[in-house]
RNA sequence: AGUCCGUUCGUCUAGUCCGGUCAGGACGCCAGGUUUUCAUCCUGGUAACACGGGUUCGAAUCCCGUACGGACUACCA
């Protein structure tokens, strides 16, 4: 392990929302910054003008906030390596891309996209192994190798379109070392001319990333192993830079697969898959398409962030809840796995759900108020926590709380037909008819002595629990389930369960 | 098609580098228990080393091959 410190980037481009994938690339590559005291850089890669989506990049600075990744230096804050968004930093590049062509690594091509595209069906049509522009198919192309200096110069000044290709090397072992796979070797004829400079006068990614990982001082780059089989181009560059002995080291993680098997999960995916692909939810703003976000589901972040650390990575031991404290004392490449993961809905809920049980109930109620007023229900806090505290470790997300405790807030409005035939026999009116007398008399209405007078008189009168418990369920909830009836009755309070069980009495019929 | 990467229960995974416990845990599912009910919870169960060779006293682990899967092969990142 080399001593330099650590700084590490996550480097989006704005075409869109962050999938759980980019997530979780930024995750790793904060934690790993976290854990060795460096810095966790935010860089934008929008040197595609033409696949920019408006909104982005808010989306992916929004996203990371509220996942509590803090951003130390990067897009939104600044920092000594300023600008950070590639668009802003063209100039920069040019000056490498002629370094490149003066020192013979790289030159000029003024072949047209109808040109490039007849010399792919020609080599197709020879059943040639690839169709690539490389060492071979360059000899017979509109570059700066085969035309004299003069017309280069004179199609340049012309202001004909042309771009910049990296001129790869023939019959030449590529090797880095990745720090999830091992040594990965690549054999350099197979590798094409990467176009480094575009007609529009932007980069592209492969020139770009490096340029500025170098002047950045990456030390680490840490991204999906989509990018393994470009990182050799980019190993070529370090070297024809004069860079390869500060190059940085590479960690590709594997990729989040789609649940149903096939293929790397895709922004497109957007609701598809019937899991939220966001974590935020996102309108497109060309087709207004919504697709909706962890957040807007009902996840915590912290769950979240916990759900994703997991996947493709794990600590060796047998705990699965981590806070991002935690995450970022534990955190190391070297137990990333090798092989993509399936996201898992089902796991994921149950993740929030331990999250959900682990909050305080004060703050849930605050959560679960906001639904409350929604539905024009204006209770108390103290009311809505007691409520929370009963019923929280019966759901999975604050959005599960209402179905579990409406009947806390209003009357049933019906019964459920299955338990009133199971439950509510000919003789039921007049046993709820005495309870109800019974509940009446009841002066100090706490949940214990409700309790304990019900279930005496029970017992005095030789009557069943489920005779008399059951119906009288039927009635305060309008069906046979909730938490103890005897804590439901104490919260809605001695009238409410009087009116109740009258209903009950007169609207369920044998 | 070529190149690169990968393959342990249905899913996430431990174990692989440094061969040697009935291949461990979690989610899900199933059963039992607790409960006035439902859920939670507790206990138990289900279920995997892709295949074939080799090396070895012994292979999930090392080597080779095959199959399968994935990524990449753009003036996209």
């Amino acid at each position: 392990m080399n001593t330099k410190e650590v700084r590490v980037r996550f480097a989006p481009s704005p075409t869109g929302p962050l999938h759980i994938g980019g997530v979780r690339t930024a995750l790793f590559n904060y934690l790993f910054a976290k854990k060795h005291n460096g810095t966790f850089i935010l860089r934008i890669e929008d040197t595609d003008q033409n696949r920019y989506v408006k909104g982005a990049e808010d989306y992916i600075v929004n996203s990371l906030k509220w996942c509590n990744i803090k951003i130390d230096e990067g897009v939104g804050v600044g920092g000594k390596y300023a600008p950070y968004r590639q668009s802003e930093r063209k100039d920069i590049y040019k000056k490498y891309a002629e370094q490149l062509i003066n020192d013979g690594f790289a030159y000029y091509a003024f072949d047209t996209p109808d040109e490039l595209e007849k010399m792919r069906e020609k080599l197709k049509a020879e059943k040639s192994e690839n169709q690539q522009y490389n060492f071979l198919s360059r000899t017979a192309m509109r570059n700066s190798l085969n035309l004299s200096q003069d017309e280069v110069e004179k199609l340049i000044e012309s202001n004909t379109p042309h771009v910049i290709r990296l001129k790869v090397p023939e019959n030449e072992k590529v090797e880095f070392t990745d720090l999830v796979h091992g040594k990965i070797s690549f054999d350099s004829s197979l590798l094409d001319d990467k176009i480094l400079f575009k007609s529009d006068g932007m980069p592209t990614y492969h020139l770009a990333n490096v340029v500025d990982d170098y002047l950045m001082k990456i030390s680490h780059v840490i991204r999906g192993s989509e990018w393994i089989n470009s990182t050799p181009s980019h190993v070529l560059l370090y070297r024809f830079l004069g860079w390869e002995n500060e190059m940085p080291e590479f960690a590709h993680m594997p990729l989040i697969l789609k649940p149903n098997g096939k293929g790397k999960l895709s922004k497109r995916d957007g609701d598809a898959l019937g899991f939220p692909v966001f974590p935020l939810e996102w309108t497109n703003p060309n087709t207004n398409e919504v697709s909706s976000g962890y957040r807007e589901s009902g996840y915590f972040s912290d769950a979240f962030i916990n759900i994703l650390a997991l996947l493709g990575w794990n600590p060796g031991t047998e705990q699965e809840i981590f806070s991002m404290k935690e995450l970022t004392e534990i955190f190391s490449l070297d137990r990333i796995g090798k092989s993509g993961s399936r996201f898992d809905p089902e796991k994921a809920k149950w993740f929030n759900h331990q999250y959900l049980i682990n909050k305080n109930n004060e703050e849930l109620a605050f959560l679960y108020q906001e639904i409350l007023k929604e539905k024009g229900i204006e209770v108390s806090d103290k009311l809505v926590i007691k409520v929370v505290d009963l019923i929280k470790e019966r759901a999975s997300f604050v959005s599960d709380f209402w179905k579990q405790s409406f009947f806390f807030f209003q009357k049933p409005t019906e019964y459920d037909p299955k338990v009133v035939k199971k439950k509510w026999k000919e003789d039921t009116s007049d046993t709820m008819k005495k309870i109800l007398e019974v509940i009446e008399n009841i002066e100090d209405f706490k949940s214990e002595i409700i309790e304990e007078t019900v279930k005496n008189y029970i017992e005095k009168n030789e009557l069943s629990f489920g005779k008399v418990l059951n119906p009288l369920r039927l009635c305060l909830v309008g069906s046979g389930k909730g938490p103890s009836l005897f804590h439901i009755a104490e919260i809605i309070g001695k009238e409410e369960v009087v009116e109740r069980i009258n209903n009950g009495i007169e609207k369920i019929k044998k």
